[in-house]
DNA sequence: CGGGACTCCTGCCAGC
DNA sequence: TGCTGGCAGGAGTCCC
């Protein structure tokens, strides 16, 4: 679920609930998520205090002191909730919790709960189990498996359209495709690239080679570019995209999803022409394109 | 090597 | 109402 939008959306909440904070306890269920749970996890996080919280791609790094990070994903069905310490709203909407005598029950589906020195709750809650946490060294964060091979943020200076002209260089791939790999650009999912390619009017069949002609000004990578970057900022400004899961860690819902101009909307009426939404499957996928302005 | 199919897991929805 | 099949925002692996 979460791409880009929605991680950014909870490290920003997540970050003055938890900047400076200590863990006092660290309680995981026994299930294993995509990954093993680390050794010793607990035993490694308690009594380190996070120094930051930060993004990379869809993965969240907490930089702890004493040169250890914590690496999470949040796979599918991902959601952090904060329960702020000094009593505050809860999980639902309008519910209200006091600590520590009211201290919920763990959920089904309630896989890390970290209390923290002022005895604000942070949970993480993954019905599919499809994200994970890792420790490591902080200065061995690019060495990551999962981080290693990371093409540049979206919204970063390196992400240009040299840059990614040269990404589509000779891929006979259809461009949904290549936009999906996490090598061409780190953090992009089928909501957003969808989104994106309707915005820059490139059809998702298209070969990524033919949006880079040799020798000849890109001006469909260009204007790609600028789309993607446009409509990442939309949504993190919207506090990203709530289909299913995807909640800020206060448990509101995010915005975007309102926005959407073709995603989810196979039959609509295109907003540009009129003509129906179509989607088609895709690397497994589902694309949602307007076949008369996406060329 | 590039690219597609498959996998992990649960919930939800449409259709019968 | 209740079952079944298909589908879901991610990302690694395997195989051609």
């Amino acid at each position: 679920m979460p791409e880009l939008p929605e991680v950014e959306t909870v490290a920003r909440g997540l970050a003055p609930h938890v900047r400076g904070r200590r863990i006092i306890s660290v309680t995981r269920s026994d299930k294993a998520l995509r990954l093993p749970w680390p050794d010793d996890f607990a035993a490694r996080l308690e009594g380190a205090r996070i120094k930051a919280i930060a993004r990379r791609a869809k993965f969240l790094l907490w930089r702890l002191e004493g040169g250890m990070s914590l690496l999470s994903h949040l796979g599918m069905s991902g959601r952090f909730t904060v329960l702020p310490g000094g009593g505050g709203k809860a999980r639902g909407l309008g519910e209200f919790y006091f600590h520590p005598a009211a201290a919920p029950e763990p959920g089904p589906h309630d896989h890390l709960t970290l209390v923290l020195d002022d005895q604000t709750r942070v949970i993480y809650t993954d019905p599919r189990r499809f994200g994970f946490f890792d420790l490591l060294a902080t200065e061995a964060e690019g060495r990551h498996p999962m981080l290693a091979r990371l093409g540049p943020e979206p919204l970063g200076a390196q992400f240009t359209a040299a840059h990614l002209a040269s990404a589509c260089q000779g891929r006979r791939a259809p461009i949904k495709s290549v936009l999906l790999d996490q090598k061409t650009v780190a953090g992009l999912g089928n909501i957003y690239v969808c989104e994106a390619l309707f915005r820059a009017r490139i059809s998702p069949k298209r070969t990524a080679a033919s949006l880079a002609p040799t020798g000849r000004p890109a001006v469909r990578i260009g204007r790609l570019v600028a789309q993607i970057r446009a409509v990442l900022r939309e949504a993190i400004a919207a506090g990203g995209s709530t289909l299913r899961d995807h909640a800020q860690v206060s448990g509101e819902a995010g915005g975007f999803q309102q926005h959407f101009s073709v995603y989810g909307r196979a039959g609509e009426p295109c907003e540009a022409c009129g003509r129906p939404i179509r989607r088609i499957t895709q690397c497994g996928r589902s694309s949602f394109y307007c076949p008369a302005c996406q060329r």
